[in-house]
RNA sequence: GUCGGAGUGGCGGAAUUGGCAGACGCGCUAGAUUAAGGAUCUAGUGCCCGAAAGGGUGUGGGGGUUCAAGUCCCCCCUCCGACACCA
């Protein structure tokens, strides 16, 4: 039997299918790409705005930016939950566009990273070679769906033109301070000024005058934004660099790949972010971001309000040191000073520097067994608890457990009351926060009454429980007790009392810590921006100057990292360029010859600024002119200002979006941008899911070969289980935009992609659905068009009042959705009208097709132009007015109004829009049937809401 | 565990300030058209009772406020996400 033969008889020759959406679109793709159509004038301020000049509207001229958190490019291509995030902000930026503003929506690619180097040691290709593959590839995906960005100011992190400003923002930073008492950052020089003027003193509390070189740039060293700092890092062997935290699982693996990671100290580039702590915190105020992002960010600072406490050591039993001499003190950080006379030991973090020297020699007499840990000599219970500390994973680590640790044989004293109390290793202690020591107050914090119940330390209360707490520790509100002077005080008070009592006397004070650690800003990877940055014989780091930039990457043959074990230490791929690794610049003594850092930045870096170069992706004299960057960034209603809408994944919570955030800050301190924030409103998209099959074994079958009978899978006769993840090749379940073009075309991917429910949420992509987004797109077409001829059906009448109302309303619905982001709204009640123009089966009316093809516009572009055109138009819709709403045409004549007996709906009556309160409740009285319902019945009350219903309410 | 977000038909989802629950679409049912339909068109479609008219019921569960609750208040359950010994 012949099959694929039919002809296409019974299909007319003009409706709108997917070969002719294809040529469609193919079409008008050319004619943008020829027009320069979604260019924005690089000049805003010199040049007319193209658009709707809407005189007389308070929009007019008023600018929109608008982007996208930019891809990876990944050689493996785009599926259609990619561009979910990208058609949104495409439908935006168009339908403001149409309204009359200047709008900005440009598209780039953050193409430093991982998998190009992977890719690279794969195949032996370079990674610039296979980085611009797929940047061309991936600009064509992006580009057959319609999208209209600005191709002028295209970019990819990696081009040479563009990490030269990452670059000279990283220089900006290395020469910049933190000017604690003035909250922000200054160049470096004003703080050498303060040295020489002795307004402020050295950390050595040297004369400035007498330093010596070296002496002076340490000092200065200490005091940079970026400055190489010796940290526990995150070293993973695997990849052959180190991590930031955030790069890191919770089981302790690189974020990428899986890799066993281990923390040591290591002598990296640090940013201090931290001094900025308060004001990240402080500005997410101002921002207009989804607050459970914010929520994230603030928890990822983690501000905490407390106290430092000094304990003195070297108390009976057991001191350290010479008899009679009181050792080092320690120093706690707490949230509860008010509670220090509940404690009863003090515990040290495994990595306290003060451990070694503490620890005692030998047990005291009489020493409970449970504190040695089994252990003949106090140094013997330590090496052995750091032995078995370090030979667990970070996921055993980090799991809550039984709380465990071993006595120094040492005491420290309690400030408050001079009582010893005995000093403890213990590992539920981190090193990372606070102090990395504790003061254990089991009475009021379960972890400590946990680790004394084990050990058998005494437990009191300094905090009196509501007499029905039945529980452990109890940290709640009360009353101090047992606490001296603090008795009967709240907490709040009982904190100020005893924080004042500790300063007076010198051993503790009111202080704030956070969570947020600096940002380890080196890795030693080759793909990423070297660091301008040399050094010389001191091994101090010195800038390159900025008129040397950029410092571009050598060639290599052997860019991959080496593979190491955990011992070693990191090689990084540049230290293989052995020319490059050495350069000769002119720093000031003549022209010498300079070590260069080997290590490049983390990928985050490109990304920090990125939406700054979109605005001047041309000038070589700035990172970005200041009067462009006002334009576009600054908000003339004096917000914080920043890029209008950011769209992108809610996995950048806090990563990228704090690290963006701090150099914008600096930026802003050095005076560089206009405002404190780098994007004004941040909207994150949700993620498209499909269903993903396996079979009995567990193996993933494919998913467009499953069929569904009964509300069971199969797949062929195997019966399959079906769950919902994340779109890919592992799971088998990836649709390629590809597969919807060649099916219906890109408009209705664009369609079916906005209507599938809110942006922000996660929706499962439905394959078989796509078809009522293209039956749509058809009935459009069918309504504007005679299928058999292509000819233009519309008609020079005026639409009925009916009809025109229904526009108007309709006009209003779409521009309140679009604006709002619900353009699956939008299209819902684009839908409605276009049914109702089926429904009437007639022609169109010309004006009701001109307003169905410009609310069209931003979601289907193709389709738009293509209608908007054969409607006789010879300009692009791109730029055509969005229909605007006649409020004398929203209201309708007359309505429906439904009557409601105790609550429940028995009738309706259709009256006069414009009625009164008393004909309206008279009108529901007569209804006939509210008649019969309410006859001989005593009527208590009756509720008539304008327009809305009438209640009429029985005894 | 803590902090967020969300639970509405078979499915995706609508529903300014409390005011007709289920818009719009998928699917399904019936019909039209067709050589055929996985195309297109028309009609129907929350659930239960009923031939129909109509009635009852219904937004995770339970209570409450109100003439009126998907929407507000209290308690509980489930799912998703983030953080996870942060002193």
């Amino acid at each position: 039997m012949a099959t694929g033969t039919s002809d296409q008889a019974g299909i007319p020759l003009y409706r709108y299918n997917a070969e002719m959406a294809n040529e469609i679109e193919l079409r008008w793709q050319e004619r943008w790409r020829a027009d320069g159509t979604y260019r924005t004038p690089l000049n805003p301020l010199a040049s007319a705005p193209r658009g709707p000049q809407l005189s007389g509207s308070p929009v007019q001229q008023k600018k929109l930016f608008i982007m996208d958190m930019f891809p990876y490019p990944s050689g493996s291509g785009l599926h259609v939950g990619h561009p979910l995030g990208y058609i949104g902000t495409d439908v935006y930026a168009r339908f403001k566009r149409m309204c009359g503003y200047v709008v900005l929506h440009p598209m780039g690619y953050d193409a430093f990273g991982l998998p190009a180097e992977e890719h690279a040691r794969q195949t032996g290709e370079h990674p610039r070679v296979n980085t611009e593959r797929n940047i061309a590839n991936m600009s064509r995906q992006l580009a057959r769906l319609g999208l209209g960005h600005d191709d002028q100011r295209s970019l990819a992190t990696t081009d040479v033109e563009y990490y030269r400003w990452t670059q000279w923002i990283f220089l900006q930073i290395f020469n910049s301070w933190y000017d604690a008492d003035a909250q922000r950052a200054r160049p470096i020089a004003e703080l050498i000024e303060l040295f020489e003027t002795g307004q402020k003193s050295t950390s050595s509390g040297a004369a400035w005058a007498e330093m010596t070189d070296v002496e002076r740039r340490i000092e200065l060293d200490e005091h940079r934004l970026a400055y190489l700092g010796e940290a526990p890092v995150n070293w993973c062997p695997a990849l052959g660099t180190v991590l930031a935290n955030e790069e890191v699982t919770n089981e302790g693996r690189s974020d990428r790949g899986n890799h066993p990671v281990f923390r040591r100290p290591m002598k990296q580039w640090m940013m201090r972010i931290t001094s900025y702590a308060d004001r990240l915190l402080a500005d997410l105020d101002r921002v207009d971001w989804f607050e459970s992002v914010k929520i994230m960010q603030r928890n990822w600072i983690g501000r905490s309000e407390g106290a430092y406490i000094s304990f003195a050591t070297g108390a009976e039993p057991g001191e350290s040191g010479e008899p009679g001499e009181s050792g080092p003190a320690i120093e706690v950080f707490t949230t509860r000073p008010d509670t220090i006379y509940g404690t009863t030991a003090m515990l040290l973090a495994p990595e306290h520097p003060l451990v070694d020297g503490l620890v005692a020699d030998e047990w005291p007499a009489g020493t409970d067994p449970r504190w040695t840990g089994g252990a003949a000599t106090p140094r013997e219970a330590l090496d052995e608890y750091r032995a078995q500390a370090a030979a667990m994973t970070d996921l055993q680590r980090q799991t809550e457990r039984d709380k465990t640790g071993v006595w120094l044989g040492v005491n420290c004293r309690v400030p408050t009351t001079g009582e010893p109390v005995p000093v403890f290793v213990a590992d539920y202690v981190l090193i990372d926060y606070g102090t990395g020591a504790v003061m254990s107050v089991p009475g009021e914090d379960q972890r400590d009454w946990d680790f004394s119940v084990r050990f058998g330390l005494p437990i009191m209360r300094t905090v009196q429980p509501p007499p029905d707490f039945d529980g452990e520790a109890y940290d709640g509100p009360g009353p101090a007790i047992n606490s001296d002077f603090l008795n009967g005080l709240e907490k709040a008070e009982a904190i100020d009392a005893i924080c004042g009592w500790l300063e007076e006397r010198g051993c503790g004070r009111r202080t704030v810590t956070y969570k947020l650690r600096d940002w380890l800003f080196s890795r030693q990877r080759y793909w990423g921006e070297p660091f301008p940055i040399v050094f010389d014989e001191t091994g101090l780091p010195l800038a390159v100057p900025e008129a040397e930039l950029p410092v571009e990457l050598p060639e290599l043959i052997d860019w991959a990292p080496r593979a190491l074990d955990e011992s070693s230490e990191p090689e990084p791929p540049l230290g293989r360029a052995t020319e490059w690794a050495t350069a000769t610049y002119d720093l000031g003594d003549g022209e010498r010859a300079y070590r260069r850092e080997l290590s490049t930045m983390p990928q985050w870096a490109g990304s920090c600024w990125y939406y700054l170069r979109y605005l001047d992706p041309t000038n070589d004299d700035a990172l970005v002119d200041p009067e462009v960057e006002r334009f576009w960034m600054a908000d003339p209603d004096g917000g914080v200002g920043g890029v209008d809408l950011y769209v992108g994944g809610v996995e950048h919570a806090v990563l990228h979006l704090l690290y963006a955030r701090f150099w914008h800050k600096v930026l802003y301190d050095l005076g560089h941008v206009s405002g404190p924030e780098p994007f004004g409103r941040l909207y994150n998209q949700g993620y498209i899911q499909a269903a993903a099959y396996q079979d009995s074994r567990g193996v993933y079958v494919e998913a467009s070969e499953v069929v569904e009978r009964d509300g069971r899978f199969f797949w062929g006769d195997d019966e399959v289980s079906r769950h919902f993840g994340k779109m890919g090749k592992s799971l088998r379940n990836a649709v390629t935009p590809d597969d919807i073009y060649s099916a219906y075309g890109a408009d209705t991917l664009r369609t079916y992609e906005m209507f599938m429910g809110p942006l922000d949420q996660g929706r499962p992509w439905e394959t078989h659905s796509v078809i009522g987004s293209h039956r749509l797109l058809q009935r459009v077409w069918r309504s504007l068009v005679d299928e058999q001829t292509g000819e233009l059906t519309v008609v020079d009448v005026e639409p009925d009042t009916d009809l025109e109302r229904m526009v108007h309303r309709t006009i209003a619905a779409v521009a309140d959705a679009m604006s709002d982001l619900r353009f699956n709204s939008a299209i819902a009640r684009i839908t409605e009208l276009n049914n109702e123009l089926t429904r009437r089966g007639g022609p169109t009316p010309r004006s009701v097709a001109d307003v169905l093809v410009r609310l069209l516009a931003p979601l289907v572009p193709h389709l738009a132009e293509e209608l908007w055109s054969k409607l006789g138009n010879s300009t692009t819709v791109v730029y055509a007015p969005f229909p605007q709403a006649d409020p004398a045409l929203l209201a309708a004549e007359v309505i429906e109004v439904p009557v409601q007996v105790n609550g429940k709906v028995r009738s309706r009556i259709t009256v006069d829009a414009g009625i009164s309160l008393a004909d309206l409740e008279a009108a529901a009285k007569a209804d006939e049937r509210i008649a019969q319902l309410t006859a001989g019945a005593d009527i208590q009350r009756v509720v008539t809401v304008p327009g809305k219903l009438v209640n009429i309410v029985l005894a």
